[in-house]
DNA sequence: CTGAAAGCGCTAACAG
DNA sequence: CTGTTAGCGCTTTCAG
């Protein structure tokens, strides 16, 4: 089924059906009637690869991802919001790990997308930034290391101290981190905040109880149980994101740690999962679908020409308690303040 | 970016780049080498869209959601699974509700990307089921009516019953039932699994107690405001799915009427969001992630060209209990139950 | 107002 | 072994 197809059984050229599709003016009206009544009577819908190759504008954006887990398919639900009415379609792209551990795997779907097919794209947690493409680019959660590249990304710093000032209000002194993906600024952020909230306690950062998970599963357990095995192991820990906290949940599960009662966890993102963990995870909320929705909203308007007042947006997190922490049993406080204790806010 | 960059760049034909991007035989060694050489140096990558439209093969199966909703993106994490490592890209496509009411949505799609873009595709919960396609496909959750089309769903009659009894065992009498769209197969189960436990158990329909909410927020508020403000309100509903049964919460709170103290609601589904629902939902587990795994690894046979022993995986159903039943608050039963009083198993 | 023809980036014969 | 050529389905000048 082809414009071919639809051109003769019309009795008309292909150049007039296209004129019709596409709505350009130079058509007679009684011919444009009788063409779209066969496109009504066939069903024809033209194909997306074959226009796009030749007019490069398609009416469709790209959502960039590596992989279709928890914190991408929320996001999505946001980007769908924000799509409706919009008059655009949605085309999500993923390796689905084929290239995920290669660096720079939206490099190469943008080379394969990028100037047919989509007219523009949001890139979720890329792994390299580069400003300089063909079609209009907005990045979630971007790459460390400042680029032009508009974004939108959340509060993770704040989110990291609250978490940690949690843990720490609770009476824990001795806090592991397992920190993220070393190469994305938000885990950057989040292992600065944890270490300014121990700073403004006045407790010294001890380089054993920060362990990376990288947020890959595999280096999450084996650093959830370097954690957990340490000699004086600590009675909390803030994982970076809520799968490695949830990674760790099973790993204290494993050896036999009870939670919170022995250890307290505590996660980062507030993906649906967390609410569903053994026990339910506190961690830090990342509004994300809102950051999917607000992706995509910055992105139609560059599309539409518009030079958006601001290019950078930032939202707030903010902590939800649920049961995965408490207070440390024992009075170990006491134990592992060896160090000074200052007085800083 | 073109392949005539690379050409050009390497100083041979455009003929003899395509031949070392696809591996193909008649190449010189050393010719080889040094348009792979200009490749890798130039970072490109072919356009998907041109290669599709000339070879008809891409290697990126296609799934076509109305829209990305908790139900399609958890069929999303599971598709990506099965997608791993299987030389398989994944593109999700959507209008975004852009052509979700309109009936026939994924054959629109499918006209737009089968025979170019993708190879294969799923299709989730399509409203016309067309047999006939220029590639393979395997529907989720599909429309009314037999299709030869190779299909995974859920046992929603068994998962029905199971909701049903479960209320019936508590002691609920009259059972509102907030019914689906009213063109899916699995809606219809829904509600056959609804009237043969009520049937089992000696209790007459009562025609008041069934409102259609068709899967859409609008509707099913309107329906559960419907059911809950009926003279004799039922003491119990059971919806379709689990965004219909939130809006009943949600419409239950509205009106002043307690969950589960003053009415028991039950959903279908188990997303991720019926946890997180105040109360937590009591709800019918259906294996969505399963279903979209099976269904790719499905469509993966048959782009492999295999013959599947199973073309109609049916996945089984169960009841998760969470806060949002209890039994009646008043003896109603009695009351409730004015007609015959079979015995029937 | 309509159609013939060129060409988007690529692959697949087919010659050389 | 390499390059020339045709053409995938579509849009877009440009003649008629």
């Amino acid at each position: 089924m082809t414009i071919g197809d639809v051109a003769s059984h019309a009795g008309v050229s292909v150049a007039t059906v296209s004129k019709v599709i596409n709505g350009r003016y130079g058509v007679a009206a009684a011919t444009a009637a009788k063409v779209q009544a066969v496109i009504d009577e066939l069903g024809y819908e033209s194909s997306l690869v074959a226009r796009s190759l030749r007019s490069h504008k398609t009416n469709v954006i790209g959502i960039l991802v590596a992989d279709l887990e928890p914190f991408s398919t929320e996001l999505l639900k946001g980007a769908s919001r924000a799509i409706h009415g919009s008059g655009y379609e949605l085309v999500v792209y993923s390796a689905g790990g084929l290239a995920v551990d290669s660096v720079g795997w939206e490099k190469r779907y943008l080379s394969r997308l990028g100037g047919t097919l989509i007219d523009g794209a949001v890139l979720v947690t890329p792994t390299v930034v580069e400003a300089d493409a063909a079609i209009p680019l907005v990045a979630v959660d971007p790459h460390r290391g400042r680029s032009g590249l508009p974004m939108v990304d959340s509060d993770n710093r704040r989110g990291a101290r609250l978490a940690t000032e949690h843990l720490l209000g609770l009476g824990h002194r001795r806090i592991g981190f397992l920190a993220g993906r070393p190469d994305l600024e938000s885990a950057e952020q989040r292992a600065l905040g944890y270490r300014q909230a121990l700073e403004a306690h006045g407790i010294p950062l001890d380089p054993d109880l920060v362990q990376i998970g990288a947020y890959e599963q595999e280096l999450s357990a084996d650093a959830a149980r370097a954690l957990l095995t340490l000699p004086d192991r600590p009675t909390a820990v803030f994982a970076a994101n809520d799968r490695s906290a949830i990674e760790t949940l099973e790993m204290a599960r494993v050896l036999g740690i009870a939670v919170p009662s022995e250890l307290s966890v505590v996660g980062f993102d507030n993906i649906p999962e967390s609410v569903m963990a053994e026990p339910p995870l506190t961690t830090v909320n990342q509004p994300i679908q809102d950051m999917g929705r607000m992706a995509v909203e910055l992105l139609l308007e560059l599309l539409g020409g518009a030079s958006p007042a601001q290019t950078h947006l930032t939202l707030p997190t903010d902590l939800v308690l649920r049961s995965s922490t408490a207070p440390p049993r024992l009075p170990r406080a006491r134990r592992g303040t060896s160090g000074r204790r200052t007085t800083s806010a």
